[in-house]
DNA sequence: CACGCTCTGCCTGCG
DNA sequence: GCAGAGCGTG
């Protein structure tokens, strides 16, 4: 018999769940845990953003409502009985009126932080926070939301001076960061052939993910030549940017850390500050932004971090897949939630990805399932050429558009290397086929938008040599680069910055020549700075073009310059968004801005166009029909790969899980006989990661719809290519015949995939050339039952869970471990 | 100092 | 195969 309280407390959970019953069971105790370290191993299309939102709002409304233990004094028989009748009511009402009484240590919206890596997903965040309290803007606007970056450059700026930066400090982006890598090099009297600069930079880079100081770099280096040489660069580098009174992207995580590590006071202000921390993606963390986590939410430990283990694909930027492989033993008390339901794709594309990640071992294992549906087969092609492969991609577009199937928006095409988008935007071009390329070269990397943006970072920053040189003789003013050397030398001497020694130039007799020019230039610069303490920054910003030449130097250039003014209206409009989005627009608000934002935010969803990028950018993006070209040994997984060692095979391997699970409801492998690779002819096998995927899946034109290409498809020499340039279609009638079957396909029904499986256990077809097995027999099976599985082989039921008007069995196969599979879609003979 | 030629090296890339 | 960097010449 229950008591009273027992039944209060079930009473409001049951309340609770009511409320969040659009959320699966998963996601609400994700939701519902808001004490003590939390790991969210959220798979692809599991909707994690939907639960960190929701937990955010939750935790705002509700504290820890939902596992506390307290009842209110003089709850009695009557209450419990009105809230388990309060059950029947329509959740709106429950919400507004019932469930604010049970909140225990609401927090205020400003004690929680949520961190992410990119602007986007600080922005998703940030509008769908704004949804859940439409009632006022202020709350969702109180709740810090950021990047790694944003939240520490908004602590440094208020605590600079104690990590020795001065107020105003500038940001170095990687183009600032390599030049003043190869000065320090020069510095070092250390030649850039022996050691190649991108190396150095990369090193020190990695160095400062690893939170490691020059002097724990020398250190590390030990007696190893070319290690001891960086770290002289490193030493100088760190100097060059600190004369520059400039950091570059690692340095704000960096010395953040430093700073909150050194500096108890800060520290504890911002440990008591922050009740809740949550980090977005966390298997990208390195070893430098899990310190600061750990440290911002030290006092409260309520650390929540989401992430997927399997889609970690940035270790060469630095990330250490160990912080969330090792989160639960970090922090003991943790809590692990696996969200594995997946909302996004057929149970096709979701058995393909299960099926080649299943291939890793350091994993934390999920297993993704969907109750939409098996979908059509993935569909995987042999090509001649890339100009072929591109035909393909184009011609299979346009195909399912006129037929009225599609709209160009909902293709994407992902590729391994950027390189690869040229043969495919040719075709796209050719065809008049709208698509868009994200990627290649950045806006803000445009030569004439980083000079204007120069000209501003010197005029809020007098001491930024690297941008200093930059504009210097841009537009041409005859300072070249003895002029230069000589001033650098001068401010070296004198311990000042260059454009100082530019300023007073005439007390230098080195200087003598190019006195009225470098007199010139620093007057327009005082003259910029002073201006832009009256003006408003649109205004500042026509003036630096105006004042310095560097507008009539374009106007003068002609027809050729063209596109870069353009470019130019196109950032000041940008700048004119800015003023309207701050309150306090500044020029130091607009550069921090313009250095943190990055060019994926461009990508706009609503424009109706084939989209292209690589992989790695489109983590987090989902489309219907998605074409992975280039599925070959050698280019995916690439060469340099394939000769290293297991641990980098596994990383590429999550590159292609997180390629496969992009796709919603049709994937398109390509490969091709032959490839223009680097100048070269190669001759790639097909890709082992689709050799992974089984048979079964893949709708395999090349094999005759015999399927099982267990072996290699296409190692390639069979038919006679490379002297038949011609494109597809117009070759021999037998490999015609072959296209008919594929793409040239029946008009296939649009039957939605996302649909529930029919009560009858009937298998849903989408297309009729889907050669589906006869709808299994809906037998029921019982814990402890020998079953066999197509793909994962034999195994033994451990749990049954009727779903709905299916059965979702849990499974420890003996070759793949635990799987969950719907009964309708298992397709599981007893042994 | 600017232009043009040759040479090199080349995966992915947030902020 | 191509772009960007570096070098040499007018």
């Amino acid at each position: 018999m229950q008591t009273i309280e027992e039944r209060y407390l079930a009473a409001k959970r049951a309340l609770f769940d009511k409320v969040y019953g659009t959320l699966n069971e998963r996601q609400r105790e994700a939701v519902f845990t808001v004490n003590n370290p939390l790991l969210v191993l959220a798979g692809a299309g599991s909707g994690k953003t939907t639960v960190l939102v929701r937990r955010i709002a939750f935790i705002i409304r509700y504290g820890n409502a939902y596992f506390s233990e307290y009842v209110p004094y003089g709850v009695d028989e009557s209450r419990v009985r009105e809230l388990e009748r309060a059950l029947d009511l329509p959740v709106r009402e429950i919400e507004s009126g019932i469930l604010p009484e049970f909140a225990n240590q609401a927090c205020q919206p400003y004690r929680i932080l949520a961190i992410t890596f990119t602007n986007k997903a600080a922005n998703e965040i940030k509008e769908r926070l704004a949804k859940m309290f439409p009632e006022d803007g202020a709350t969702a606007s109180e709740i810090w939301t950021g990047t790694f970056h944003s939240v520490c450059v908004r602590i440094l700026r208020l605590h600079c001076e104690k990590v020795g930066y001065r107020p105003g400090f500038t940001i170095y982006d990687t183009d600032d960061s390599k030049k003043t890598v190869a000065a320090a090099m020069k510095r070092c009297n250390i030649d850039e052939k022996l050691l190649p600069v991108k190396g150095v930079m990369s090193a020190i880079s990695r160095a400062k993910d690893r939170l490691l100081t020059p002097d724990d770099f020398a250190m590390e280096a030990g007696s190893d030549f070319r290690q001891k040489q960086i770290a002289r660069v490193y030493e100088a580098y760190q100097q060059l940017l600190r004369e520059s009174n400039a950091l570059d992207f690692d340095d704000i995580i960096m010395q953040t850390v430093l700073l909150l590590k050194n500096h108890p006071a800060v520290r504890e202000a911002y440990q008591s500050r922050f009740k809740y921390v949550c980090v977005d993606e966390f298997q990208d963390t390195n070893v430098a932004q899990m310190q600061l986590t750990v440290l911002l939410s030290g006092l409260h430990q309520n650390l929540m971090v989401v992430g997927d283990d399997d889609q970690s694909i940035y270790k060469f930027r630095g990330a250490t897949i160990e912080n969330i492989l090792t989160f639960d033993k970090t922090f003991p008390s943790a809590t692990v939630i696996k969200l594995e339901q997946n909302y996004r794709s057929t149970q096709t594309i979701l058995d393909a990805a299960n099926a080649v990640i299943a291939h890793n071992a350091g994993r934390k294992g999920k297993t993704l399932w969907t109750a939409a549906g098996e979908g059509e087969k993935i569909h995987l092609r042999l090509c001649d050429d890339q100009n072929t492969e591109a035909r393909f991609v184009v011609d299979t577009v346009n195909r399912a558009v006129a037929r009225g199937e599609a709209t160009y928006r909902d293709f994407a095409v992902l590729y391994r290397t950027n390189a690869q988008a040229q043969s495919i935007e040719k075709a796209f071009a050719r065809s008049a086929v709208p698509y868009r390329v994200l990627g290649g070269t950045r806006f803000t990397d445009r030569k004439e938008i980083r000079d204007a943006v120069a000209y501003l970072q010197l005029v809020n920053n007098h001491d930024d040599n690297v941008r200093l040189e930059r504009i210097i003789n841009e537009p041409r003013r005859k300072i070249g680069a003895k002029t230069l050397d000589a001033i650098a030398q001068i401010a070296e001497e004198q311990g000042c910055s260059r454009f100082s020694v530019i300023e007073r130039c005439a007390s230098f007799g080195a200087l003598e020549r190019s006195r009225a020019t470098l007199e010139g230039f620093a007057s327009l610069i005082n003259s910029l700075s002073e201006l832009a303490q009256k003006v408003t920054l649109d205004v500042l910003f026509d003036a630096v073009l105006d004042r310095s030449g560097y507008r009539q130097m374009l106007i003068d250039a002609g027809e050729e310059e063209k596109d870069r003014l353009d470019n130019l209206e196109e950032f000041k409009s940008g700048i004119l968004e800015y003023m309207k989005e701050n309150d306090e627009p500044t020029l130091t608000g607009f550069l921090e801005e313009t250095a943190l934002v990055a060019d994926v935010d461009r990508y706009d969803e609503s424009a109706d166009a084939v989209v292209m990028m690589t992989i790695h950018s489109a983590k987090g993006l989902e489309f219907p029909i998605v074409f992975l070209p280039g599925m070959e040994d050698g280019l995916f997984p690439g060469m340099q790969t394939i000769t290293a060692g297991e641990s980098e095979m596994e990383e590429e391997r999550r590159l292609a899980y997180v390629a496969i699970t992009r796709a919603k409801k049709a994937l398109y492998m390509i490969h091709t006989r032959t490839r223009l690779l680097y100048g070269q002819t190669a001759y790639n096998p097909v890709s082992r990661f689709v050799s992974e995927i089984p048979a079964s899946l893949v709708e395999n034109p090349d094999e005759d719809g015999h399927g099982g290409f267990g072996s290699r498809v296409g190692s390639g020499f069979g038919g006679g290519f490379g002297r038949q340039t011609s494109v597809w279609g117009a070759r021999g009638a037998e490999s015609s015949v072959t296209q008919k079957k594929t793409y040239y396909s029946e008009p296939r029904p649009r039957t939605p995939i996302r649909q529930t499986a029919p009560p009858s256990g009937e298998r849903i077809t989408v297309g009729k050339n889907l050669s589906t097995p006869k709808a299994t027999p809906k037998e029921i099976f019982a814990p402890g039952d020998r079953v066999r599985h197509l793909t994962f082989g034999e195994g033994e039921i451990i749990s049954v869970k009727p779903m709905g008007a299916d059965t979702l069995y849990e499974i420890v196969f003996d070759r793949v471990g635990t799987k969950k599979l719907m009964a309708t879609y298992a397709r599981l003979k007893k042994l």
